[in-house]
DNA sequence: GGGATGCTTCGGGGAAGCCCGAAACGACGC
DNA sequence: GCGTCGTTTCGGGCTTCCCCGAAGCATCCC
């Protein structure tokens, strides 16, 4: 065995760890939204005792997965960064691979047809935004994201989503594999500013309780220019 | 909470349990080349007794993350599928991210510069490669995938790398972000036909105790031809 | 200041699981 | 047929760690 396998082991044992509890898993799965929540709430949503919690969530900051924020006597956690809700999400993927998923599958329907992934959008309406863009060529591959085109910035702003502002930047986007739908969807920083502007915008609005997204008052006849129906996805 | 939340939780909870124990992810790491080993090189390679071993392949298996072969008295094992390979690698990149990591890249150094990930190239070779491909617009952006383009496919048999059956194919490959350079490089069926194809013609070749991948016979002129400076890798 | 609220630390009960040696099972080779 | 080898099953020791209630600390509100 080589030399440095003993320790690339452990390292992804720890992490492995970190998520092998369903409390800490529920509450990355809470969290994977982007949001910031207090550690009460954290310890009702999984269903555990204040005490518990504590210590879990100790654990998760110490493994670099969970940012604190303490706020007057709240302290506020959420994901560490992008690259952990990839993580959960990749792992999401792999373990909806069973038959038994399917059972659920009543209750994720709003899930699939559209939600929120950390900061940008994803769901049958993530890769339908996706192909969109892609269909236009408004994409182009870079060595290491995916970029806004000259042209897809011009044709964003034409449709009424970017800004003039926004035009100029070469934002970096990564592909990222939905969890449902298991194809392409957008995210980083293309995928966030555009989430962004479809909430501005009123095509899209948060729900209070789920990571679901609802349609806004202007989605439907935005979407529409884009070519795409709501009430179809 | 949301009704589906409970069932995902626990169904994220499990795979991650089964990369916590340092024994188990050993055995993964082992097998993420994607060789088939019997139980008792296994149990060798995680340093455990083969009486272990056998209880954590079994449960490798019954988790889907491994499949099993039998082949007279042994049983060989391998990753169930090229996803448990990236599912791997993505852990691994989540991993890399503390300074500890820095303190064993010594004995990395040519894992670092090309290695077998799954069936494809990956380190500073694979990304090598991805670019040079990108640079010539060999590369098309497809709705769930990466194909290799008609120009691309004339381009790499002309370059001696493809042969002409290879040539009207659209072999989907898929982004797989590297380990040690986090960035792009090629996976799925393009990505295994390209490494298949470098092997064949002497380019590269495979060492015997490691991911680690050697220069062959004509892979410093193949290589250069393509804008590759092994020795500056 | 006094009381309520949010969170953490402490102590201990209990379950899960890792590990091994010994023994059993099946396949191979002589 | 009989020993050997690869693998699994069984039994038991041991560690880890999940969980909670009670108590301790901070902060905020009245």
């Amino acid at each position: 065995m080589i030399a440095a396998a003993p320790t690339s082991r452990h390292r992804l044992a720890e992490i492995g760890s970190l998520l092998a509890e369903p409390a800490r898993a529920g509450i990355l799965l809470a969290l994977i939204d982007g949001s910031a929540r207090p550690a009460g709430e954290l310890a009702g949503l999984a269903g555990i005792a204040p005490a518990t919690a504590s210590a879990h969530l100790q654990r998760l900051v110490g493994g670099g997965l969970l940012a604190v924020h303490a706020q007057g006597r709240h302290r506020y956690f959420r994901l560490a960064g992008e690259e952990v809700a990839h993580l959960v999400e990749t792992l999401a993927v792999a373990g909806a691979r069973t038959p038994a998923a399917d059972a659920s599958s009543a209750a994720d329907a709003p899930l699939r047809r559209a939600r929120t992934c950390y900061r940008h959008v994803a769901g049958r309406l993530g890769v339908a935004l996706f192909e969109c863009l892609r269909e236009r060529d408004a994409l182009e591959l870079g060595d290491d994201a995916i970029r806004l085109g000259a042209a897809g910035a011009r044709w964003l702003r034409d449709v009424g989503l970017f800004d003039a502002g926004d035009e100029g930047r070469a934002l970096a986007g990564r592909s990222c594999v939905d969890w449902t739908e298991r194809r392409f969807h957008l995210a980083g920083a293309f995928g966030n500013r555009l989430a962004e502007r479809l909430f501005e915008r009123g095509w899209l609005r948060r729900r209070r309780d789920s990571r679901a997204l609802a349609l806004g008052p202007r989605g439907d006849a935005g979407l529409r220019a884009l070519g795409i129906d709501w009430t179809r996805l």
